[in-house]
DNA sequence: CAAGAAATTCGTCAATTCACGGATAATAAT
DNA sequence: ATTATTATCCGTGAATTGACGAATTTCTTG
């Protein structure tokens, strides 16, 4: 799967790579400092471009950035690299992934999950989903090991995170604001009305949420064929 | 898998983006001014970049420039994209392709293969593999549709090639010749002495041929391992 | 809360990109 | 052989990147 490749791939397609290569590096857990002395420049450069100062970076400074995050975690141990290549099997047990071969507006999402918007439906026009994220809240919430959060958040970032055996809503929500996680799109899924803080929250993020009684099964079926 | 960021990811870890950039619009069998114009943007514009005048181009432009392979494509029904993300299923019977999570030099991998190098050893210091693509020559070239080549040649192309079945290592390389396939080193696998034809191209083509005895499950658990 | 560490902001400037258009070269097709 | 089509090469100018360093601001953690 070459994670490498990847990384460079979802900072150069993202409107805002900088925030992109914020993000991984972050997930590496290297400071701007470490990198910027590893690739021999200043941190404020690594800065500038992480708060998009730079538009649109070269695929030099791009490729160059990538190859330091992996060689750094390599030279520590390799502690995260290990983590984001290890086996699915061990996760999928809390959640499942799956990419999309093609982007999708919030628009046909919502219909193809036969989805009820519950608040910021206006957003959903302008978010493209690449693929989702089936996460089990409870067994999330209760028994996942940390460790396993990169893998959620790990990937392309445009995507739905569809949370199944959702009592409010409530904690999904708070997840996402804690670990400041990023979908385009959140799906509650099975549950009556939604909790307060959890639109409160969704209203700070500008967050489009939207509800679903599909079973998840169908869920599935419905989003796997493309 | 998510084709465009991995295309995109190719375009900017590569040292020659816009070879890179190039290849993937052949494979998608656009021309430069059908892209062009779909851009806004002039012929030249196109094959300047092409020809690596721009040594780092943009994040932005690499992904206007993928998205917008996708999109003709489309518009021309989705021949291409649905060739390079349709079943692997099918083609195992004919090749397998590994990805590693990290780069080899050729060093090492010779080491890892138990390798002979049988021309242009000194090439071998300065290749880079990030995967192999393990391919049974007699079915390859006895029944696969040519349709399944692109899936061949996709994908990063820092790769080694190791042939399976080979009686003189001909037919490889002439594949290899006229498909301009560009892997970083090339492995014959159960053979005796190496055809001349061979040889000759190996040396037009620059391309390192190391041959190896090695049980081809062997060759897998070692390289697999990676 | 104080002191360090980590991150942000910003003015500056040389080096590059980006894009154009015109001139040429190389490949098909008629 | 001749005309399109496709691709290359190159000079040019405005816009942007890439990088610095100094000045601040925001986090941590003793």
């Amino acid at each position: 799967m070459n994670i490498s490749k990847n990384i460079a791939g979802e900072i150069t397609l993202s409107k805002t790579p900088g925030r992109t290569m914020k993000k991984w590096r972050e997930l590496f857990e290297i400071t701007q400092s470490e990198l910027a002395s590893y690739l021999g420049v200043s941190p404020s450069t690594i800065s500038d471009y992480e708060s998009n100062r730079r538009l649109s970076p070269g695929t030099h400074v791009v490729s160059r950035f990538v190859n330091a995050l992996i060689a750094l975690d390599q030279s520590k141990g390799g502690r995260i690299l290990s983590r984001l290549t290890q086996g699915k099997l061990d996760t999928e047990k809390y959640f499942t992934i799956h990419e999309f071969a093609t982007g999708l507006s919030g628009i046909d999402f919502i219909k193809l999950v036969k989805g009820k918007a519950v608040i910021n439906e206006e957003l959903l026009q302008d978010r493209k989903v690449y693929g989702y994220t089936l996460i089990n809240s409870l067994k999330v919430i209760l028994d996942m090991p940390p460790s396993q959060f990169l893998l959620l958040y790990g990937s392309m970032n445009e995507r739905a995170f569809i949370f199944t055996e959702v009592a409010t809503g409530r904690s999904p929500l708070v997840a996402i604001r804690v670990a400041s996680l990023k979908p385009s799109i959140v799906v509650l899924h099975g549950l009556r009305n939604v909790d307060d803080i959890a639109l409160k929250i969704a209203e700070k993020e500008q967050l489009p949420v939207i509800t679903t009684d599909m079973s998840v099964n169908k869920i599935r079926e419905a989003l796997n064929k493309l």
